[in-house]
DNA sequence: GATTAGAACC
């Protein structure tokens, strides 16, 4: 069964798939008709049309597929190349899946596929050991891995090239260790291995992101002196810097001698720019970028009709945001489920229900794929207005696909509107559907068995959402309730468990309860002695 | 003909 999540990330990927559709169409012209009585060769004869896809082929389809984020059929591809067609993968089909999986968060499966290359005895090559050296850096921040793999390829005589080690650099930069991204770049240069943009570009965001704006700026100016000039991309890290204290003058100075300087601005650098400006109430000089943008042939992109859409809902104009997005075919801007989230979710805080069905029927007329972020917030939208059985209806009906947010959004608002039957309901067909849920659908249930004084299974829901880890507030509030309900032997025992555990309790757990005692007013007799019992056990003083 | 590195919105 494919899981919900799956089927978001496909409604969320679906765009991408018509350039996956083109690619292999292309891919497919190369292919004749599968033989499996013949040779199992994938190397065409010479002059003849090739007869079977050749690596090249599967990928191109592999490298498409990654690039939407679908790694399974990167994998089913890749299978297919194994056992299909006989035709043994090369380095580069390794790689690429190497990638895929890496960038998909599956290290495990990453590594498994690197060493099946090696058992295949295909010989891994640069570009090969630098994907591991991305999984390492990048991904899993094990740097004494990465030292490992620079290590190993040299001893089996590939040299890293620039592209290992800025890529080094760039995990050690996100993972805030500058100065050993500096000592690497000291290495590079020992090893006469000729740094570039990319690898000065994350020093300076690791500046940047520090607030060490000055040693940026000096970084900036020494790369124009050393011969690597910054690009756009540094420039636009520099600026959204910039743009976070404010320093717009200089922002304006940097586009003023861009020319001179020898870059050029993009759509990314005037969004960053409108952005800060939008952020910082100075909405009628980001739209007067825009047509600075527009002057220079630069078209706007569904990121800075997002930037402005919003300026413009926080300005309350969601109204005008409206408007324009109903018009983005006649503006010729390209709107997308992220433009529409973005308006409907300001429309559905500013009670505006009609409004966000109305744009959700334009995007479902435009053709627009919804997402489920898109559902939550209709859903959310009606039951804020009150509208149970319009939401129940949306949410039933079909091609709708609900995720954790748009589960834990009805149950609330049935809860609070009194229908416990539902909400139960509602939560069992969640978890029926392998919908996992989080700390506030935990929350929300917890609060609705207590309000029923239904403890006992308020605290058995509580010791499920241990499964995803303890949740101070989510405990807070179990215990609040506790309290309110008179039930000071549960929370005895509740508490003598969660400290047998290790648990943590902090700060504010012990203070909601104090509050919360002292709310009910349990300062007589036995109680005064039971609620000493409960701070003692808490604050370890007995 | 294919493989490895950096930037913005929700």
């Amino acid at each position: 069964m494919v899981s919900h999540d799956a089927r978001w990330r496909q409604r969320e990927t679906s765009a991408s798939r018509n350039d996956i559709v083109i690619k292999f169409s292309e891919v497919v012209k190369n292919f004749s008709k599968k033989d499996p009585s013949s040779s199992s060769s994938c190397v065409p004869e010479v002059g003849a049309r090739p007869r079977w896809p050749h690596p090249f082929d599967y990928n191109s389809l592999m490298k498409a597929f990654s690039h939407a984020g679908e790694v399974e059929e990167v994998l089913r591809l890749f299978r297919e190349m194994k056992e299909d067609f006989h035709c043994g993968p090369d380095v580069v089909c390794y790689t690429s899946v190497v990638d895929s999986l890496a960038t998909a968060n599956r290290p495990e499966e990453a590594v498994a596929v690197f060493e099946e290359m090696v058992s295949a005895g295909v010989i891994p090559d640069t570009a090969a050991y630098t994907v591991l050296v991305k999984l390492y850096s990048c991904h899993l921040k094990r740097f004494d891995s990465a030292y490992e793999v620079i290590r190993w390829m040299t001893k089996c005589g590939c040299v890293p090239d620039v592209i290992t080690y800025s890529t080094l650099i760039a995990g050690l930069c996100w993972a805030d260790r500058v100065e050993e991204a500096l000592g690497v770049l000291d290495q590079m240069l020992e090893e006469e291995c000729r740094p570039n943009v990319h690898t000065y570009t994350p020093i300076v965001q690791a500046y940047c992101s520090r607030g060490r704006i000055e040693e940026a700026r000096r970084l900036v100016d020494a790369m124009d002196a050393i011969g690597c000039p910054p690009n756009t991309v540094t420039y636009n890290v520099l600026i959204q810097a910039l743009r976070k204290i404010r320093a717009f003058d200089e922002v304006e100075k940097l586009l003023k001698h861009s020319d001179a300087k020898g870059w050029k601005p993009d759509v990314v650098t005037y969004s960053i720019y409108m952005d800060g400006l939008c952020e910082f109430g100075r909405a009628d000089k980001a739209w007067e970028q825009l047509q600075v943008m527009l002057g220079k042939g630069l078209r706007p992109n569904a990121v800075t009709v997002n930037i402005l859409l919003d300026c413009l809902c926080r300005g309350s104009k969601a109204p005008e945001a409206k408007r324009l997005l109903e018009r983005s075919a006649e503006l010729e801007w390209d709107a997308d489920v992220v433009n529409y989230n973005t308006v409907m979710s300001r429309l559905r805080d500013a009670g505006k229900w009609l409004s966000v069905l109305k744009l959700f029927s334009d995007m479902i007329k435009k053709g627009i794929a919804t997402n489920s972020r898109t559902f939550s917030i209709v859903i959310h939208s009606l039951c804020k207005a009150g509208k149970l059985d319009w939401a129940k209806c949306i949410f039933n009906s079909r091609g709708f696909v609900a995720n954790i947010v748009t589960y834990t959004t009805l149950i609330h608002y049935f809860h609070v509107a009194g229908k416990v039957d539902e909400a139960h309901a509602l939560f069992y067909e969640m978890v029926e559907e392998n919908v996992v849920p989080n700390q506030i659908t935990y929350g929300v249930m917890v609060k609705c068995l207590c309000r029923e004084r239904k403890f006992l299974e308020a605290i058995g829901c509580f010791y499920r959402s241990l499964e995803d880890g303890f949740s101070p507030n989510l405990f807070a509030c179990l215990t609040y309730w506790l309290v309110r309900g008179k039930r000071l032997m549960e929370i005895l025992s509740l508490l003598q468990w969660i400290l047998r555990q290790g648990y943590i309790i902090d700060f504010c757990v012990v203070r909601g309860l104090i509050n919360a005692f002292c709310r009910e007013g349990c300062c007589q007799s036995r109680e005064i002695y039971i609620l000493s019992h409960v701070l003692d056990k808490i604050l370890g003083t007995r």
